[in-house]
Formats: C-alpha cells, sequence, structure tokens
DNA sequence: GAGGCAGTAATTTTT
DNA sequence: TTACTGCCTC
C-alpha cells in the first residue's frame, strides 16, 4: 500500500509515527478522522498489531461503523474483529462481561433520559410532589451534573452546593433513584461509564485483565471526552500501550455534558513525551467559507491560535438571508434549492444539509418543504428509538428479558388503554413495594385468593397480560425460534398493533416505525452485530440520530451537534439570530457558555464543501418578547448583516424601546408594515405589562406612543400581541 | 377513568 | 406559535 498516496506530508507523518503516545491537533476537515482511520489500518498491515488488540473509540456509532468498514477497505484479505464502538457502546460491552461485579445480571437494561424522568416521577410522587412538579427537572439536573464527574451519592458534601435551593432534597431523592436503578437490575448513561470507572481503579484483578487486551487505544473527536472517559482510558493503559488520539478544540461543543476543554492540554500534562502532530489543510470547503469559520472563531479569547489554509480557491459567496418571517425564511431556503436544481447539474436533495441550533426551529421548514413537496428527513430532537411508539414496543421487549423493569412496565401498563390508571398502578406500586417485588414479579406471583385491594377487574387484566408476557418471555429464552418473529407475534398479542390502527392521524407512520424496528431487530440478528435478541435490546437504547441516516435522496435536517463529524456540498443555516443562535439560555453561562455558542456555529460552518447559506428571520419571539436580530456571528464572521431578500420585504428603520424601555438606545429594526387605522390619538389601551395607558401620538402609523397610568411614556408596536385597544361599551358618542 | 376544551406559560444541545 | 395544565363532563 502506497500510504503517500492518500496522505499529505503532515498527515503521512501522523499515520507513520512510531510514538507511543501521540496527539493529532487540527481544524475541522484537516483530515482527523481520516488519519485516525489509515493509522489503525497502518498499525495492523505494517506494525503487525493484532487488529482484536486495538481498541478505537468514536464519537456515535456511525461514525463507528463506518470507520470499521474503511478500515477494512483498506486492508484486503484482512478480516475479523475491530473493536471500533463509541465509549458507551465500550462500557455496556464491559458490564455485560463483568455483570457479576456490580450484582446484575448480563441482561441489565440500560435508561434513556426518558426512563430516568419517568422513574424520577414516580419517585417524587412519593415526597407529596406533582408527577409535573418542576422538582422533577431539577432532580434530573441535579442528578446529571453530578453523575457525569462520575460522582454517586455518597460522595456528595452538600456544603458544596449552597446555592442550589433545594439540595437536601435533591440528594434524597437522588438515593431513592439509586435504588430503584438497582432494584430494576437497571443503569442510566452515566452509570455506564461511572461503574466501569469505579471497577477500573478498585479492582486490580478486572484491570490488570484489561489492560491485557489492547496494545493501542486510539480516540477520535477527543475534544469532546470528559473527566470520566479519560480516568476510563487511563486505567486501560499499561506501561506499554499506546495512545493515539485526534481533536480540535475549536469544536468542543459538549461541555454541557462535562467534557473538559482543556482534556488535550491535560493528556499533555499527563504523558509529557507525547508526540504532536498539527495538521492544517482543509481538503473539505471553499476558501470562502473557510475564512468567513476562521474569522468567527478567531472571536474566541480562550483558544490556540491554528490557522488552517485550503487549496480549493475562494468559491462561490456566502448567500445570505434577512426574512421577515419565519414562513418567509423558510421559503426562501425552498427557493433557493429549487434554484439549486435547475442551475447545478448533477444536483441532488442529498447533497444538502439544513442545520439549526434547536429542534423547534424545524416546524416552518417542515410545513413549506410538504406544501412544495421537497423530499426531507430530520434528525436531532426526538430520535427514531425515542419516538413514542418506537418506545412503547422496546418496553414490551425490555420485559421478556428483565421482569424487574418497573419503568417499562409502567410505561405500557395501560398502553394500548386497559382501564388502569393512576389509581390502581398507585395501589399496585404500594404493595408490589411492600413485597419487595417488580410489579410484574409481583403480579405474577400473586395467588388468587391473597389479599389485595386492586379491583378484580384490574387484577384478572393484569394477570393475563403478564401471563402473555410470561410465555414470550419462554420462548425467546428457549431460543428455536426467530426472535424477530416471536417479538413480533408478541406486540400483535398484546393489542399493540389494534391500538396503533386506532389512530387515524399518524396511525400508519406509526405502524411504520414499529415495522422497521422490527426489520432492524431481524437484521441485527442476522448479520451477527448482535448474538441474541438481549443484547440487541440493550444496545437499542444507545443508538443516535446520525444512526438512522440512510442514503435517499433527500434534505437532511438535523442540529448542529447531529450533524459533528459530517460533511455536505451545500449548507443552509437557519435560525441564525441573536437569541437563538447564539441561544439566550446558554448565555447565562457567561463568556464560556458564548466561546460554546460560537464554536458551535464553527462546527456548523465548517460543515460545508461547495456553499454555504446562512439565514434568519425578524419574526417575533414569545420568548424574547421582540422581534428577532440577526445573530451576532454574523458581523463576527467578516458579514454585513443580511439584508431582506424576497420580494415582499421592504423593511422600513423605526425607533424602537430598548427592554427597559424609556425609548432609550435606538436600534436598526425592521418591522411588518401594518395598518393601524383602527388606533387614534386618545384611544385608552391595555398592555400586558404595562397596565393601562393613553395613546399620546402616532409615529409612521405604526408605532404608538402610550402614556401609562404606572410606567410612563412607551413606545410601543401597533401590532404587538401585548397591546389591545380598550373599547369602552356603549361609547359610540 | 377517558376525553375534550379553554386558558396559560414558555421553547438548548444528546451519548 | 405550541404544548401543557387544570377543569369539566360523560
Ligand atoms: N489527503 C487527502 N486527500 C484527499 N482528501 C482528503 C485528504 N485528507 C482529508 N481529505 C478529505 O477531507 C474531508 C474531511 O476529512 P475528515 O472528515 O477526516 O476531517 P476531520 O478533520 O475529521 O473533520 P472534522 O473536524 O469536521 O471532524 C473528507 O472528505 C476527507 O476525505
Amino acid at each position: 500500500m502506497e500510504w503517500e498516496k492518500h496522505l499529505n506530508k503532515q498527515q503521512l507523518k501522523a499515520v507513520t509515527t512510531p510514538s507511543q503516545y501521540v496527539r493529532v491537533i487540527a481544524g475541522a476537515g484537516s483530515g482527523k478522522t481520516r488519519v485516525l482511520t489509515y493509522r489503525l489500518a497502518y498499525l495492523i498491515k505494517e506494525f503487525g498489531a493484532a487488529p482484536w488488540r486495538t481498541l478505537a473509540i468514536t464519537f456515535t456509532n456511525k461514525a463507528a461503523k463506518e470507520m470499521q468498514e474503511r478500515t477494512m477497505s483498506l486492508l484486503p484479505g484482512n478480516e475479523g474483529n475491530l473493536n471500533v464502538m463509541t465509549f458507551h457502546s465500550f462500557c455496556a460491552r464491559f458490564l455485560r462481561e463483568e455483570a457479576q461485579l456490580i450484582g446484575y445480571p448480563r441482561n441489565f437494561t440500560i435508561y434513556d433520559e426518558d426512563d430516568q424522568q419517568r422513574l424520577i416521577k414516580s419517585i417524587v410522587t412519593r415526597y407529596g410532589y406533582k408527577k409535573n412538579d418542576k422538582i422533577v427537572g431539577e432532580a434530573l439536573r441535579f442528578i446529571g451534573m453530578l453523575k457525569t464527574d462520575g460522582l454517586y451519592p455518597d460522595d456528595i458534601d452538600l456544603r458544596k452546593y449552597p446555592y442550589i435551593p433545594d439540595r437536601k432534597t435533591l440528594l434524597e431523592i437522588w438515593k431513592d433513584y439509586e435504588t430503584a436503578l438497582n432494584n430494576a437490575f437497571a443503569l442510566d448513561f452515566d452509570d455506564l461509564l461511572a461503574k466501569v470507572r469505579l471497577i477500573l481503579i478498585n479492582n486490580e484483578e478486572t484491570r490488570t485483565k484489561w489492560q491485557n487486551r489492547f496494545d493501542h487505544i486510539l480516540i477520535d473527536e477527543f475534544q469532546d471526552t470528559n473527566d470520566v472517559q479519560y480516568d476510563l482510558v487511563e486505567n486501560l493503559l499499561k506501561s506499554t500501550t499506546n495512545l493515539y488520539v485526534v481533536g480540535d478544540p475549536d469544536q468542543t461543543i459538549y461541555t454541557w455534558r462535562g467534557a473538559n476543554q482543556d482534556i488535550l492540554t491535560k493528556m499533555e500534562r499527563q504523558f509529557p513525551s507525547v508526540e504532536t502532530i498539527i495538521l492544517n489543510r482543509n481538503y473539505r470547503s471553499t476558501q470562502n467559507i473557510l475564512s468567513a469559520a476562521n474569522k468567527l472563531i478567531a472571536h474566541n479569547k480562550d483558544r490556540i491560535k491554528k490557522d488552517l489554509y485550503t487549496e480549493a480557491g475562494s468559491g462561490e459567496k456566502i448567500v445570505q438571508n434577512n426574512a421577515l418571517t419565519d414562513r418567509s425564511e423558510a421559503e426562501w431556503v425552498a427557493q433557493e434549492l429549487m434554484a439549486l436544481k435547475i442551475s447545478e447539474p448533477g444536483f441532488s436533495y442529498r447533497d444538502v444539509a439544513i442545520l439549526y441550533r434547536s429542534a423547534y426551529l424545524t416546524a416552518p421548514i417542515e410545513r413549506v418543504f410538504m406544501t412544495k413537496r421537497i423530499p426531507y428527513v430530520v434528525y436531532g430532537g426526538i430520535r427514531f428509538y425515542a419516538r413514542a411508539e418506537v418506545k412503547d414496543v422496546v418496553a414490551y421487549w425490555r420485559m421478556l428479558v428483565n421482569r424487574k423493569d418497573d419503568v417499562a412496565f409502567t410505561r405500557i401498563i395501560n398502553t394500548p388503554k386497559r382501564g388502569i390508571g393512576d389509581k390502581t398502578l398507585a395501589t399496585l406500586v404500594s404493595e408490589a413495594r411492600k413485597q419487595e417485588y417488580s410489579l410484574y414479579e409481583y403480579i405474577l406471583y400473586l395467588e388468587d385468593d391473597a389479599p389485595t385491594d386492586l379491583r378484580p377487574n384490574a387484577k384478572r387484566i393484569l394477570k393475563d397480560l403478564v401471563l402473555i408476557m410470561e410465555s414470550y418471555r419462554e420462548r425467546i429464552e428457549a431460543g428455536l425460534e426467530a426472535p424477530s418473529e416471536v417479538a413480533n407475534e408478541y406486540i400483535e398479542k398484546v393489542g399493540y398493533y389494534k391500538y396503533l390502527k386506532e389512530d387515524e392521524e399518524r396511525g400508519e407512520e406509526r405502524l411504520e416505525n414499529v415495522a422497521q424496528l422490527i426489520q432492524e431487530l431481524y437484521a441485527a440478528l442476522k448479520e451477527g452485530q448482535f448474538t441474541t435478541f438481549a443484547e440487541y435490546i440493550q444496545n437499542v437504547t444507545m443508538y443516535t440520530s446520525q444512526d438512522e441516516m440512510g442514503n435517499e435522496d433527500r434534505v437532511t435536517l438535523m442540529t448542529v451537534h447531529v450533524a459533528k463529524g459530517l460533511e455536505y456540498p451545500y449548507v443552509f443555516i437557519i435560525g441564525l439570530n441573536d437569541g437563538v443562535f447564539p441561544n439566550h439560555r446558554s448565555l447565562d453561562g457567561g463568556l464560556e457558555a458564548l466561546e460554546e455558542e460560537r464554536r458551535l456555529a464553527y462546527v456548523a460552518f465548517t460543515r460545508a464543501q461547495k456553499r454555504l447559506y446562512l439565514s434568519c428571520s425578524n419574526e417575533y419571539s414569545y420568548v424574547l418578547s421582540n422581534r428577532k436580530q440577526p445573530s451576532p456571528f454574523f458581523k463576527e464572521a467578516g458579514l454585513e448583516f443580511p439584508r431582506f431578500s424576497s420580494r415582499f420585504e421592504f423593511g422600513r428603520r423605526y425607533e424602537l424601546p430598548t427592554k427597559e424601555s424609556d425609548g432609550g438606545e435606538t436600534r436598526d429594526f425592521f418591522a411588518e408594515p401594518s395598518e393601524v387605522a383602527d388606533w387614534q390619538i386618545g384611544d385608552l389601551a391595555q398592555h400586558r405589562v404595562f397596565g393601562r395607558g393613553i395613546v399620546k401620538k402616532i409615529i409612521d402609523n405604526t408605532i404608538l406612543e402610550i402614556k401609562f397610568d404606572d410606567y410612563g411614556i412607551k413606545k410601543i408596536m401597533a401590532n404587538h400581541h401585548a397591546v389591545e385597544k380598550i373599547v369602552l361599551e356603549g361609547d359610540l358618542s
């Protein structure tokens, strides 16, 4: 193999270096993932490394699959096992093997965020809170914050958190949460990492065993590694193990999940002999795109300067748009797509990605695409595996594998509706608790004549349900029939298909999703990706948005986080508004948070290969209680604020009150020209915030100057939803 | 216990 | 705009 044909000089050096500890630091699109893939192949082919003694960590399952395939294609004639997987899958596998160390069976259940939330809800009701009390969110955040650092309740000294109002209760809830997880043989995502870390640190025998398994550990997207993951890796290293990491500190976008921005520096401190290799040629984007991205990220203070260049030529200009409304923003995107389709030979929809800060921003785009029949798929927000129907079915399946999984059982106990309501459930929960049984076990072992407060009818319904589940559990365990067949028949038997068919609006789509899930179960077992039904069920929870991506000819809509590591010829970034991107809530976190938003924008910009479209809108925002302004990122990227682009959009400049609203600072503002004919000087007005007032002046027929009883004179948009004319009854004189 | 309606409150990112 | 609660009726 002529390695130098596929790699530039720096890349070649990175791939072939004999150093034991290596870090490759490089900007977006410089071939980091490519280098890691070639390195893996190179180690096996030229260094004679044993494929099964290498461990490569990627950020998503999809990236793992691609790297696996890519590496194998570089190694013709070689087959066998490469260990390419995410941290979480690695830990799940580890714990499957070492389950007895935590007192769990191999077929433990992995709880996702939704399961966690349900569990917390059931716990807080025991404290007298309502199921939807805000304590639920607080508890999830509290637990998440500490658990991502690898901590457990016993490690907590509450005096360190005086600023958290309900800390005492929260800690109690957390303890109950841990007990509930234990009783259910369940682990949440943080447990996967934290438990493995603790085992490796505390159990020498196991540590040695695992240290002896790998000669080479390689990590992609290292900049988003957190300290627990880092510890974990460190404990997998013996003195001769090789460690190879690649990353771009400017692309750290998961600090809110514990990623440590300084992790690359930390590594250098820990391994002073580390060889650092810098790649600075970008192979992905045109100069125009790259320049904008470089200028933008240069505004971050807390960073190591890197100079990325490209030989691709300046390419096309960045296209900008400032739309009047969210709807016209979406229409503009559709128009541009149509234009591309006509003007670009060989264009296909799959070449296009539409990126945004938050999932809710897709709504107008979806509506417009639907009417214009532009094919699209949405990723991020709700993952396929997080959809209600998919989770329902998986919850049914989970009961076949783990009878202690109360969260799953509670989920499906009345789906489809069986007449089991909150009352019956509460009775069941308390009786099962007394006997120290899970809900399922309690029902299963409940004798006909045993005393119970369950209604006879409810008792019969539950018993029938559990007996059905038992029979399918036995069939799956016997392993004589194809699991996908049994699993499918089971879903029919519990009445779930009938339930979906009754959903007139979305029934068909939901049935299709379930069919797809069953197809995937079938394929995963057939291809040997997982060996047992139980293992598949365990891993389904960790599937990500990227894992769902197919190759259909459709436009891809996704959050920037989901787009990490991907590239597209044409990229639209929509909703590039102040307060949206950067997100106003994240800005509470101060400068650091703003810098992360900027990195996120940097990631977004650098997904584009040929042409980048940046767009914002002036729609009224209920959250900001103002019309949206273009994002500061435009200017920071060296671009002018975008001008209106569509033919209806002839904005005018208005003077508007700022937040504190004494007419203060003047802002450039475009507003929808609107008729305000029904306002007259002297009219009485009612404002949601300022209360009652009288109209003193009308400016440009659009702005009212109102003197409020309690707040003095304010200038208000006449068409603003918060202001209303008071019509006095009978006042027609 | 289920379903429908009206009024109110508030929109981050995910393994 | 939407999504979610609380309240009402069957
Ligand atoms: N030496 C090379 N010759 C040709 N193409 C290359 C070369 N190096 C990288 N590329 C191409 O550049 C693109 C970006 O590479 P890659 O995804 O590995 O970059 P990256 O640094 O991992 O990006 P990101 O920072 O966005 O994750 C890919 O399409 C890759 O095939």
